[in-house]
RNA sequence: GUCCCGGUAGCUCAGCAGGAUAGAGCAACGGUUUCCUAAACCGUAGGUCACAGGUUCGAAUCCUGUCCGGGACGCCA
């Protein structure tokens, strides 16, 4: 438990007495009562809102509540002052000495050291990527990829059981283009010149290899069949040589899936569609109708006419939505449906689905697929990430999207690197539009701040090996009462803000802030640092004073191992030393 | 026309399950330093939280409406 849910429950038993005393009439609702660190340091370590929260329910005025709350909150032994400000906050001071307690509670816990403990009711399941399989990554892909990885992390560094999963859409026209863009290819790899790819076709020369691995397996031997016949062969290998791009240009990235679905086990006679449909027909939630055309300009090729439609506008959504084309076969909908279905078959009770925002307009009907196959009983949440805009020195950087010009992911990482995409990417709130500039991220310098937050952990790591050669190891027993200094105990205080951050963190999945987190506490120790410029008395490393660096070197360790749990919840490296 | 996201310091952005005098980095300004433990440090200034209503003890945060920017809107996947 951290500090600030440890003194909510403080303030509970206090509540709890307070009413057993008759000072107050009841047990109040707590719902609305939070313990936070107050938002100016001077107020104290923490505050709480207690007496205003619950003044009116109680009947009392808030500043006679608060006096009641402050009196047996300062009767605490941790407790170093308790006061009452502004229109009923109660601020708490916290002995040094309970700080300097947590600081041994992080090294005692080590990297489990935030970490709550696990959730036995969740079982989430994380969709990201599901790039068609149709060609490499893109930078397009790259904030979701990234986002997807970090949130799946973060959750299962919060104990919550996690399955990463890729959609692998394989059923659709498009990978029938892909298959006769790659036939093309095979042709060519035969002998014979092809000349320009047509248009409609996938240009890349990335789909060279596959055609010549077509010949290596079959020879000739498909040139001269009907396309009914070598497509179907052609398009389930050149599907497999597309996964196995994107697998290696995903794992270059650091990030691996469980699962890879494809979307066109679900179809078939008698397969994962039909039954999907058959049971939402079952519970009278499929109609055969007409749809409004939309308002505003019309579509140049709609026509009126009838269709097999769910009814999402039952649970939230806009519209209804069409399962089955005009030729009678499903929809990329019908699948979805099928597909989360197989989800909640499975035992997920959270399926959250990471997409980019061009597909904001999906978000209302998967929560009404999830209502209504789930019955409620499953949580969907679909994280969408804004884009991202490239820039060179400033300069935007287009990316011209004919003739297979395009920035790869691949690009990206060969150039910045894995860490510096990573951080980046999670550097802001993925709500928000992210600018992404080559030259910035790869700025070894402050103010770039995958390279600052990086740098705080080599620095933690050579001071220790400097102290290793002064004084020897850590040892065990480590007398903390040495670190008295206001900036050491700030220290102490961020560290000891971690799991909250974490549990903050996690409850909103937003990893951004475990990555703004981390800015704060390389910040921080940095300008601790800095002040042993100016006083060597402050330095970590005392020559004379075994004791005083032993208790320091604590401190930088719990540093450390912050530093280094945020860094691997963001999958960036902690190195030992910046090169 | 409808829906989603954004609008906070000169710039880039945090903060938004309601809390106190709204924060950080950069830029600006002023000073210190050229040392060293790892790529200088300290300080100052800078705001109608887009706008208007509403909810309440209290709103950047929640609700309604408006404006601006971005995205999406039957049979593509």
């Amino acid at each position: 438990m951290h500090v600030f849910a440890d003194f909510a429950a403080r303030l509970r038993a206090i509540l709890v007495t307070l009413a057993a005393e008759g000072v107050i009439g009841h047990l109040p609702d707590l719902s609305r009562v939070v313990v936070e660190p107050p938002r100016d340091p001077s107020h104290g370590d923490l505050a709480t809102n207690a007496a205003m929260a619950l003044a009116k329910d109680l009947g009392m005025k808030p500043r006679d509540l608060a006096e009641a709350i402050a009196a047996k909150l300062g009767a605490d032994a941790d407790v170093a002052s308790a006061s009452i400000a502004g229109p009923g906050f109660v601020n708490l001071s916290l002995t040094e000495t309970f700080w300097r307690d947590q600081l041994a509670k992080a090294l005692r816990d080590g990297e489990d050291f935030g970490r709550p403990p696990p959730r036995s009711d969740a079982w989430v399941n994380v969709e990201y990527v599901s790039a068609n399989p149709t060609g490499p990554m893109h930078v397009g892909h790259c904030r979701g990829a990234v986002f997807g990885d970090a949130l799946a992390r973060l959750l299962e560094f919060s104990g919550e059981p996690v399955t990463r999963e890729y959609y692998i859409n394989d059923a659709g026209a498009q990978v029938d283009v892909l298959a006769r863009s790659v036939f093309l290819r095979y042709r060519e790899a035969l002998g014979e010149d092809v000349g320009e790819i047509p248009e409609g076709l996938y240009p890349g020369d990335y789909l060279k290899p596959v055609g010549e691995a077509l010949v290596a397996a079959h020879g000739s031997a498909l040139r001269n069949q009907p396309e009914k016949e070598w497509l179907p062969v052609v398009r389930t290998e050149a599907i497999a040589a597309m996964m196995t791009m994107i697998r290696a240009d995903l794992a270059q990235l650091g990030i691996r899936h469980d699962v890879f679905f494809s979307e066109r086990s679900l179809h078939g006679e008698g397969g994962a569609i039909d039954q999907a449909v058959e049971e939402l027909t079952k519970h009278g939630l499929i109609y055969v109708g007409r749809l409004a055309p939309p308002k505003g300009q019309l579509p140049e090729d709609w026509e009126d006419r009838e269709q097999t439609l769910f009814r999402a506008t039952s649970f939230g959504d806009d519209v209804d939505r069409p399962l089955k084309k005009s030729d009678g076969s499903y929809t990329y909908f019908a699948a979805d449906v099928a597909y989360f279905r197989s989800k909640f078959e499975r035992g997920f009770n959270e399926m959250v689905f990471v997409m980019g925002a061009d597909h904001g307009g999906y978000v209302k009907r998967l929560e009404a697929v999830g209502k209504a196959l789930s019955g409620g009983a499953a949580r969907v949440s679909v994280e969408l990430c804004q884009l991202v805009r490239l820039f060179r020195n400033g300069e935007p950087f287009k990316m011209s999207k004919r003739a297979g010009e395009f920035v790869t992911l691949r690009d990206v990482v060969d150039e910045v690197g894995r860490d510096a995409v990573r951080f980046m990417m999670l550097f802001r709130s993925n709500d928000a539009v992210l600018d992404f500039d080559f030259a910035k991220v790869v700025d070894q310098s402050r103010d770039n701040p995958v390279f600052y937050v990086q740098m705080a952990y080599a620095r933690t790591q050579s001071t220790l090996r400097k102290a290793v050669e002064a004084h020897g190891e850590l040892p065990d027993s480590i007398n903390f009462s040495l670190l008295s200094d206001a900036g050491e105990l700030a220290l102490i205080k961020k560290v000891a803000a971690w799991p909250r951050i974490v549990e903050q963190a996690a409850a909103s999945r937003q990893p951004h802030r475990i990555a703004f987190y981390l800015h704060e506490l390389a910040s921080d120790l940095h300008s601790h640092w800095n002040r042993g410029k100016d006083s060597p008395d402050l330095r970590f490393i005392m020559e004379n004073n075994p004791l005083l660096t032993h208790a320091r070197l604590g401190l930088v360790k719990a540093v450390a191992l912050v530093l280094a749990s945020g860094l691997g919840i963001l999958g960036v490296s902690a190195p030992d030393e910046m090169r």
